[in-house]
Parts: C-alpha cells; structure tokens; sequence
DNA sequence: ATTAAAACTGGCAAGCTTAG
DNA sequence: CTAAGCTTGCCAGTTTTAAT
C-alpha cells in the first residue's frame, strides 16, 4: 500500500503514535521505516525491541508526530501559518502572556480567543470526522476501489476495480484455486495476476524452478502467467533470471 | 477556616487588514 | 468588493493565592 494511503486509513491512535503494527513489523507513517518483531536494535550503548525502537526512530528523525503534523501542508492541516505558530507555542506548554510576548501581540486576551476558536475548530473536526465514519458504514453500495499494487508497471483509471468486480474476475476465471483461462483483457488479467501473486511470500526468493512449478499448480502455460507477472511488475527476477521474488 | 483579591478562562461583539 | 483572518476589549465565571 502507497504510504499515504496508509497514513490516511491510520487510526487516530495510530496517528497519534506515529506508526501502525503489522503482523511481524512496525511501519512509521510518517516515512515508512519499518522495524521487524523479534529483532533488536542497538541506539547509544541501549538496546530496543521493534517498537520501542520505532519510537526512538521518530524522535530521531521527526523530532516528534506533532512536529512532523504541523508542519505539513495548509491543504492537509486546514491550519493558517499563524495557528500552527500558536499551536507550537501552546505545546511547548506557554501560557497566554507568554506567547503574547513571544509574537509581540498586544493583549493576551487574543490568545485567549485562538485557544477559544481552535477549540471550537476541534469540535468541529470531530463532529464531521465522526459523520464522514457513519457515512462509510451506512454507504455500503459504494465501489470500494481495490487499491492498486503499488509496483504496477501501468496504471491508470482503468484499473480501478472495485470489490463485487474484482469478485466476480476471481470466480469466472478461477476454479479450485486453478486458473481456466488467461483472460484477455487487461483488467481482468491484472486481477488474476493479483490474485496468482498471492500465492508467493514476500521477501522469499524462489528459484526459477520452484516459481515454475508454483506456477504450474495454478495454470499449465506457466512462461505466460511468469513472463506476465513480471510485465505487470508484481514480481522482479535476476537478469539471468536464476531468481525470482515479489516486488514490494 | 473563611474571605478577599488576583489570575485565568470562555465567550461575544466589533473593528481592522489582507488575499482573492 | 467580499470574505476570511487577526486583534482587541469587555464581561461573566472559575480557580488559585494571599491575608486575616
């Protein structure tokens, strides 16, 4: 998954993190660092596990979620310059006269009012967060886009796919997990892919042998669905093609 | 312990400035 | 010109601090 769709589809405790936990890794949303479960890693004379040491990675490399939030895009915060100055300020635990002095405002009931209309903006953005959730659940019949491999050699709109298509794709070509026919349109022939790529492990290396006869469980012509995965950029292999494996 | 004073907070209305 | 954003003053409560 593209890394902002992942930082979007992040809860707000994951947000608030900084980094969401996958099966056997933890990946930071704001840069896609990933640390894996079992592993340890030294930093200054310590040692962290995975977690802890994602932590240690955030405060390193983005100072902190907050910092990294605020300073992101007006389009993206919906915050004015000058809100994020006094949302810093407010953090750093200034209080109003503080600040007022800090910015050389007059008076301090103007940060009075921001603490007031930021606030009042909070409130807003939940009530509407809140709505946009209900939507999503109440709008089932929706096409939910299956989202593209991010590897995909082509893509364009017509690849998007929604689920009931991308179903009904798997059905009519697939029986007992064996593929009838390669299909001749390039949508469905990418959902058949997709669902062929499934078959392989991640960061696993296959021999050309071994890709062949996985391949062959699935579909007689083998060198087709082989020669295609790699077309489509699911797999890469070696130049001389003595290795194989799933791009990320 | 009670009370008075000071400091802080939330909120409203209004004027000023500026980007589009 | 308009709307959005910023600044300010004022009032009403609340909480904290100091004084008795």
């Amino acid at each position: 998954m593209e890394l902002s769709d992942l930082f979007w589809s992040a809860s707000l405790e994951e947000m608030k993190r900084g980094f969401i936990e996958e099966e056997d890794s933890f990946i930071c949303l704001m840069c896609g660092e990933i640390t894996e479960k079992g592993m340890v890693y030294p930093y200054e004379d310590k040692f962290y596990l995975a977690e802890k040491y994602m932590g240690v990675h955030i405060e390193r490399t983005h100072l902190s979620v907050f910092d990294y939030l605020i300073g992101m895009d007006k389009k993206l915060t919906g915050l004015t310059d000058h809100q994020k100055r006094l949302l810093t300020l407010f953090y750093q635990g200034k209080n109003d006269k503080e600040i007022k002095e800090e910015l050389d405002i007059g008076s301090a009931s103007t940060i009075r009012h921001h603490r007031f209309a930021l606030k009042e903006k909070e409130r807003q953005a939940k009530t509407f967060l809140t709505m946009m959730e209900l939507l999503k659940e109440k709008d089932e019949n929706a096409p939910t886009f299956v989202p593209v491999h991010k590897t995909a050699t082509m893509v364009d709109e017509r690849y998007n796919i929604t689920q009931t298509e991308q179903d009904q794709i798997v059905k009519k070509y697939f029986s007992d997990g064996t593929l009838t026919k390669f299909p001749p349109k390039e949508k469905q022939r990418l959902v058949i892919l997709r669902e062929i790529s499934k078959q392989l492990k991640k960061d696993d290396m296959y021999e050309e042998k071994e890709l062949n006869q996985i391949l062959k469980g699935i579909y007689d012509d083998y060198v087709l669905i082989r020669r295609y995965l790699i077309e489509y950029g699911f797999i890469d292999r070696k130049s001389d093609g003595s290795k194989y494996w799933l791009k990320k």
